[in-house]
Order: structure tokens, then sequence, then C-alpha cells
DNA sequence: ACTACGATCCAA
DNA sequence: TGGATCGTAGTA
């Protein structure tokens, strides 16, 4: 089977709300060395930016974030909540903090393998658009961790691939307690596997 | 050293 | 709506 191919480092060297409205439609894929493949289209991210008060690299590099000051293309994975990773994708010039984080897919490939990735992550009853209908669960259906944190994402086990264009929406973004008054969430109107409606 | 909390998920 | 669960960052 021929995988897609990984989208061009310039893709990411451009301003983060780019980026973020431009990656809906894409594709996310995992490789393992297994040989194991995950394929999953993106429906759902958000941007974060260097002067966002949200944005974890607002007050300053620090050893956690970075990887967002580090050069685009590049996967920054982080730890939340004592039980889940959340994957971005870095954004801006080198030296320029900005990523976009991927907060759903819908599974194209590998979908089996992602329900059994899930249900060792805790999850009981799996609908289909369970599998990846959230930064947290994406990251358990790609197996996807902290040691994929500054790994490419033009390489050859985890990498985004272009997508046709889908129908774009954006609102503010989720789980915040600040900065929620800008809309910097982008997703497609009416996929069943967005994180929300 | 101590503390509070978070870009979440799940079951009730 | 509340509990799980722990690394990170801010404060002392």
């Amino acid at each position: 089977m021929t995988t897609p191919e990984a989208l061009p480092t310039a893709f990411y060297a451009r301003p983060t709300l780019e980026v973020a409205a431009a990656l809906i439609g894409k594709r996310l894929v995992r490789r393992e060395r297994s040989g194991a493949l995950t394929i999953g289209r993106i429906v759902e991210t958000e941007a974060y930016l260097a002067d966002d008060p949200a944005c974890h690299a607002f007050r300053g590099r620090t050893a956690r974030n970075a990887v967002m000051f580090g050069p685009p293309g590049v996967a920054y994975v982080y730890f939340i909540y004592g039980m889940y990773h959340c994957l971005n994708a870095v954004t801006e010039a080198e030296g320029v903090a900005g990523a976009v984080l991927l907060r759903a897919v819908e599974p194209e490939a590998g979908a089996a393998l992602m329900r059994r990735r899930r249900r060792r992550g805790g999850a009981r009853t799996l609908r289909d658009r369970d599998l990846c209908s959230g930064p947290g669960k994406l990251c358990q259906a790609f197996k996807l961790d902290r040691r994929d944190d500054g790994v490419s994402l033009t390489g050859r086990r985890l990498w985004i691939a272009d997508g046709e264009p889908l129908p774009t929406e954006r609102s503010p973004r989720i789980g915040l307690k600040v900065a929620t008054d800008v809309e910097w969430r982008f997703f497609a109107p009416g996929s069943p596997h967005v994180s929300r409606g």
C-alpha cells in the first residue's frame, strides 16, 4: 500500500492561525517500526500564539515548551491532567513560539488498532466516532506520548499528508479559562468525529 | 519544599 | 457533575 507524502516544512513556517485553518482536511499518518499504520483526517484544530495567555509559551521558554520555540514542522507533545497527552504541530519561524493543537481526526486506516489502544487507555464503550474525537483520545489511538515531543512531522514514523479541503468553521477554543473571546478553534461542521459540534 | 492546577476523559 | 492522576510552574 502506498502511503501519502508528508507536507513540506514550509507549510508550517507561516502564521499559526493560517496553519490551523489549513490543517483541516489534511491527514495525520503514523507508522510503527512494526509497519502498523494509522491514518486520520484532521477535522478539528486550535491555534496557540506566542502572545496568547492560553499558550504554554506565553511566559517564556521552559523545559516543557522548548520545542515550541524551535523549528516548524515538529511535534510538540505534552502530558496533561496526569493521564493524557496532546499533540501539536509547531509553527512560525524558528525562534518564534507557536503551535497548532490537533483536537480530532476521522479514522481512515487502522481503526481496529486504534480501538485496541483506546481500550488499553481506559475506554469501555467505544463508538467509531469516539476513537479520535478529542486531543487525548487521538494520542491514545495513535500511540503518541512524550517520546514524540520534538519529533519531525516530515519524517518516516509520523507525518501529516495532504488532503482534500473541507468546509471549515471557527469558534472559541475549548477547555480554557483565559482568552475565551477569540475564535481560534477550527473544525469541519457536521463531522461526527469532532470533539464538539 | 510546598501547593495549586491543567489545551482531558469517563461513568454516573 | 465529580473523580482520576501527576508533571509543571509559581511561590516561599
